[in-house]
DNA sequence: GACGACATACCAACTGGTTGGTACGCTCTA
DNA sequence: TAGAGCGTACCAACCAGTTGGTATGTCGTC
């Protein structure tokens, strides 16, 4: 019989990830989380004390999780930091296969729901999405210095951006009902990047 | 006594329109609707059969007026199409006052919790949102004739960009808790579409 | 190394309030 | 006088959270 300490509570996360990335935070019940986890709802009350903090630890470690995701990846190594940018926007593009539900964001969605009415919630996706963007602006703030470009946008407001295309594909991307939508979002962007620093596009092998 | 035919259906869906924008559309239940709309419970099942049926009806509406707002606006006077493009970059722009529930957008609020179990939900979100793309895909393929602008992209795919860039705007906006990010993004945006249709970009008053 | 005291991890059954929806009655207007 | 428009009263299902319990590990003590 598997018995490992803290076996449910990580179950429930990965619930978590799963159910509200694909219903929204406010129509995942409790029971659902419980079933899909395999556990019982006493296990997920003696882990949470509410349903909201179970939402704020999963996006505590959904933050954790990501950060760990893109410091791993080989883009990572570039040399030249605008490399690494764009890196990054070919990284994202390539994740976007499958179903909606497991390449998109779990902040994104959750913060939708609860930023007027959950300020403990709201701010865990902050945090998240914040810290994806201070990776990036320290790269774009490099890149500036290095490509000599003074402008009169700053490096976080691109990085911020960077995350509001993002963000914004994967809606398109599930009104739409298309996945292809949001890549063609990630391309302008990366053409964006490269004509703010002047770099002549490479060609790619299909773009929208 | 007020006693207009249908009262309470458009009453309805303007609290729709505020509650579902505040809360997201799983959280808002038909008492706080009937609340706010100022009726009660018979008059909401007389003129929806179903919730879901107020969301759908919701979204028509919305589609309808978010249409007429932007047909009806200035810079549509325009005799350049990419001046008409830049045009409404600033309304929007313009429109970021106040708080976030009262200037992001009802369908890319409500296709985040409902795109994988509610198909008519979904494509009323996706036709809402696909008409505002519409309208500006015209104007792009004009100017991309007039400024003989032939690249790999297409008028449809920069017209969905600009769609998916308001909405990651409002969600960075709700995220952070502040409208100026959403700003930023639509200048980051505006720039882009200069930089693409080689216009020099003309002096804004403040930009981030 | 046996034993008691306690903490951790989890389970099954229950509860009180909430929610979407219904049944039915009243009252204007065409 | 028929029916559209709306109000009142109600309900069954559902949902977050509680209660009371069991199994297992852990730690100090003699």
């Amino acid at each position: 019989m598997e018995r490992l300490p803290g076996g449910a509570r990580s179950k429930l996360l990965d619930a978590a990830f799963s159910i509200i990335r694909q219903k929204g935070y406010a129509a995942t019940t409790v029971d659902e989380l419980c079933a899909k986890a395999g556990v019982t709802k006493g296990a997920f009350f003696h882990h949470f004390p509410t349903k909201d903090s179970l939402a704020v630890a999963a996006l505590n470690q959904w933050t954790v999780m990501s950060n760990a995701l893109f410091a791993a990846a080989s883009y990572h190594r570039l040399e030249d930091p605008l490399d690494r940018i764009l890196g990054y926007l070919d990284f994202r593009k390539r994740m976007l296969r499958g179903a909606v539900a497991e390449f998109s964001c779990l902040a994104g969605t959750i913060v939708q729901e609860t930023y007027e009415t959950h300020p403990d919630i709201r701010d865990a996706c902050g945090e998240s999405i914040g810290s994806q963007a201070e990776s990036l602006e320290s790269d774009i703030a490099l890149a500036m210095k290095r490509y000599r470009v003074r402008e009169r946008w700053t490096a976080k407001s691109l990085a911020l951006h960077t995350q509001a295309v993002l963000q914004g594909a994967f809606i398109v991307a599930k009104a739409k009902g298309d996945a292809a939508v949001a890549e063609a979002s990630v391309d302008h962007l990366h053409r964006y990047i490269s004509l703010l620093f002047s770099r002549p596009r490479k060609k790619a092998r299909r773009e929208h």
